[in-house]
DNA sequence: TGAGACATGTAATCGGTTACATGATTCC
DNA sequence: GGAATCATGTAACCGATTACATGTCTCA
């Protein structure tokens, strides 16, 4: 895991969950019930199993709270490697594809570097968010036109939205930057 | 299939392509590759078994193209159940839950709408998701003071970003409300 | 002592990703 | 006749959903 492929958007919520402090698969699952992280899933059968995997890959321990139960609780810490993996991921690029198929995900990761990286890794982030997405407006654009001259109507319509959602986000990431920045 | 389960957002998006005029597998694909719908996956892998699921079960059915040929090609086009089947699809009402964690696909809909169901149905459509949004945004506000409260700049700041979403996405529905009204 | 929240999990199923395989057509 | 593009598919794998099962604690 994660030598070879990407985890997936659910595993990485986890780690960020589990970095600010240990927890256990409950309040996981409460986390993501109460908050829109929950978007990741909020599904026992997806966070257990999740918890399971990022175990038998030394990401996180687990600490058994009641032994010699027959329902062992367990408050999940990150491992060394867990940490150093988890900040690993959220120094990568933001790239061309992550935004087109993996906004969600980055808006994600944003929420943890903060914490785990501080403010100048936020600051990189945003900017390269920011980038990113004025680079792809363009082709947004041109896309509704050629709705329009298909006279897809409805068409042209939705992709407006798409477009109206990547504005906002830039404007937010642009505003974010001159927050951080004037602390 | 569409019995008793939700059919998935890629398999919507395939009836809907088909809905407008008959295409072969290789069209829809492009059309993924080239268009913001491509977000609902573009890969062969996913889209030759859709459509063979589609036609499983009836929804579609394929006029062959090539024959005697060891790589045949067909047109695909909605068979009377698909179109119904679809249609029926497109009716349904905007929930709360649809715009939590189907967002995209609701806009995916909207497209369609327009051109099976017409002006009427679209209105219909874009009244309920404007409702739905704004009735869902104080409790994003909530969360918001709740990240803060917490400490929690960064989970503050994303929330924020996902709340400026929705309120784009809710001027947009009203925007087109208007447009489709005054025309 | 029973209800309800707390808490952890499994099994069946399903659909998407990645990678691969292969045939058909076009054009130089 | 070789390369590129058109065009259709399969197989292994993986992770999410749904539904189910079950144990534990608290408090009225």
């Amino acid at each position: 895991m994660f030598h070879n492929r990407k985890p997936s958007a659910l595993s990485l919520a986890i780690l960020g969950i589990i970095s600010l402090e240990p927890v256990s698969g409950y309040d996981i699952r409460k986390i993501f019930c109460t908050t829109p992280m929950g978007h990741f899933s909020t599904s026992p059968g997806a966070i257990y199993p999740a918890l399971k995997r990022l175990k038998e890959n030394s990401l996180i321990k687990g600490q058994i709270v009641k032994k010699n139960s027959l329902r062992p609780k367990q408050i999940y810490a990150l491992t060394h490697k867990g940490l150093e993996t988890l900040k690993e991921m959220l120094v990568q690029p933001v790239t061309h594809q992550d935004i087109i198929w993996r906004l969600e995900e980055m808006i994600l990761q944003f929420t943890f570097i903060g914490n785990l990286l501080g403010r100048e890794q936020s600051l990189r982030f945003l900017n390269e968010l920011a980038f990113c997405i004025e680079e792809y407006v363009p082709t947004l654009q041109e896309n509704i036109n050629i709705q329009r001259k298909l006279k897809n109507i409805n068409g042209a319509f939705a992709v407006e939205q798409g477009l109206a959602k990547y504005r906002t986000t830039a404007r937010w990431a642009r505003r974010v930057i001159r927050e951080l920045e004037n602390e």
